[in-house]
DNA sequence: CTGTTAGCGCGTTCAA
DNA sequence: TTGAACGCGCTAACAG
């Protein structure tokens, strides 16, 4: 039924080591002995069984991939950048949504191990004390992707979130606006969540601006949850004059929300946010955001992952992306 | 190192055959030795390696999915309904994205085939007789995933497309359109670019409306595809009082080109595309889309290949799922 | 440059 | 209910 490397040297008239020579590219075989096995693979339709491969050579050419969600257009972009990297460099991904859920994580990274993948790339919420100890059970390299790590002990590449509110806070601080409401994520996730948060509180600490908790609404990431922050807001006895939005979905359900009340982005409010996705010019006002490479930090952190799995020492196991402001149209000034 | 099954027999006092069949939850065990062997896996921390597992049972619970794009939302999308419903029944995928190039396509089936998938969904640009001699030469399922196959041999999961435009097209007909554009993909992709530009032809036809050819542009299913396509259309000495997009993004793209040159929509142009991904209700006006079921037509393809991967026997093997049109704002009466 | 021989870690008969 | 033994298809020494 299935024809192996025993049939392909069987009918070259060679061992099935110079067959498994020629078909991984080992230079010690005589070209005519070269041709005779490819003709014999060719003949007898010979397809390499990978998983016997990984079996004797302990390599599998295969990297797991824990993301939240593939459905986000933010992963899915970061996850664009790991294939194309690993693809580059031959390696295939598998690929688990596990909705930064920690149990599910958990979970995911152990199946991922026990399909003996070469190397992890984990993209999730909080990296707790579980998952490092997932992290140290197995013996291959893993990297954090668009993730933090408290710990600081895990390779990683992503942005400085508490930079990039920071600074985009204080783009709406730099064109006169004092009273500057928040829409963010959960502060439980780590990166998105609290670091941004941290970030917008830190930038109006350093204008002397008083931290107003009901200037912050927790949403979800989501279109509406942006709207549903909005809408409080823009009821406000003493409504803000610039919005700072954890994501550019909530951002454009923000002004969405602002507009379908009658108001102007920018004119009543300005609108701000970290991610620029490609959404931050699909609408109108096109949204100023702050940019966050995700097809950068996924290429780059495959790429840190080959090395790894490579061994070869890398000076840098900590890498921090940088970030920059994209002004379009949805800030003004005061 | 690795601790193997081997280590856990010895450990447990028992052999590898009874430490084999534990672990895959034989129940011709008994209780006291399962739980023997249960422990000896927990102190020695042990993890089956699924390679050696699949190499001996020619299983590798995993499937090779070969998608166009992960980072277009709407793959995105039906990549999500696979991986739900895959990790469901507990497979896992491997992610190859081959941008419907049918050299890519190929090569990535190979490799997938080599990694020994259990079953194969296939999400491509046009199925071409060379992917169906890939596809017999896998000797494991295979299911088409929001693609179509003329030769309608392959099992395969979609909705008519072809009908989706046509209803798309009626709908502004319905409203007295007659000078009706359309925003096309490029018409060498059967499902996404061919079939609803035929659709949008048998729709005019239906209504006696002649077939304009400058009335049809050729996009790449982007943003700015679309705005490029409608500023052609405006720039027109009679323009059209309605177009019809391929995509959400294009038709998005369109309603922000009318609104940057000072019209309305649906006032003076109305819109209508085929998707309905979520960015349709994140636009003013919300935009009007017959609705494609991405997630759905991922998990029904995961589903059906999982059921031909047991072997059970499928009744319907080419499925079409029904779409519908999602009535919001960018349509208007003339 | 080529062939022989051991495993890789596990599932699966077949006996017991 | 359990164990012994073989083989899955291939890589990797080691000889020659």
């Amino acid at each position: 039924m299935t024809v192996t490397i025993y049939d392909v040297a069987r009918e070259a008239g060679v061992s099935m080591a110079t067959v498994s020579r020629v078909v991984n590219n080992n230079p010690n075989v005589k070209p005519a002995t070269r041709k005779k096995v490819y003709e014999a693979i060719e003949r007898l339709g010979y397809r390499p069984n990978a998983v016997a491969r990984g079996l004797a050579s302990k390599k599998t050419t295969t990297v797991g991939v824990v993301i939240p969600d593939i459905s986000n257009a933010i992963f899915a972009e970061v996850a664009r950048g790991i294939e194309d990297i690993a693809n580059m460099y031959h390696y295939n991904i598998i690929l688990c949504n596990a909705d930064k859920k920690k149990d599910k994580e958990i979970r995911v990274i152990n199946t991922l191990l026990e399909k003996q993948v070469d190397g992890l790339l984990f993209m999730g919420g909080a990296v707790t004390e579980d998952h490092v100890g997932a992290f140290k059970s197995a013996n291959v390299p893993i990297v954090l992707c668009a993730t933090s790590d408290d710990h600081n002990v895990i390779p990683s590449v992503d942005i400085n979130h508490e930079a990039a509110a920071y600074d985009a806070v204080m783009k709406l601080i730099d064109q006169g606006h004092r009273k500057i409401a928040m829409i963010s994520g959960t502060l439980q996730d780590p990166s998105n969540g609290y670091a941004r948060f941290q970030g917008y509180k830190s930038a109006l600490e350093s204008a002397g601006i008083a931290y107003d908790e009901s200037l912050v609404r927790i949403g979800n990431y989501r279109y509406e949850s942006g709207v549903e922050a909005m809408k409080y807001f823009i009821e406000l006895p003493e409504r803000p004059t610039a919005v700072f939005s954890a994501t550019d979905e909530m951002a454009i359900g923000a002004i969405h929300c602002i507009q379908d009340s009658g108001l102007q982005v920018p004119g009543d409010i300005s609108i701000i946010s970290v991610d620029n996705s490609r959404m931050a010019s699909m609408v109108r006002p096109q949204l100023t955001a702050v940019a966050q490479p995700m097809y950068d930090i996924g290429a780059v952190s495959m790429r840190l992952l080959t090395k790894l799995m490579k061994k070869e020492n890398v000076e840098q196991s900590k890498v921090v992306l940088p970030h920059e402001i994209v002004v379009r149209q949805s800030v003004g000034g005061i």
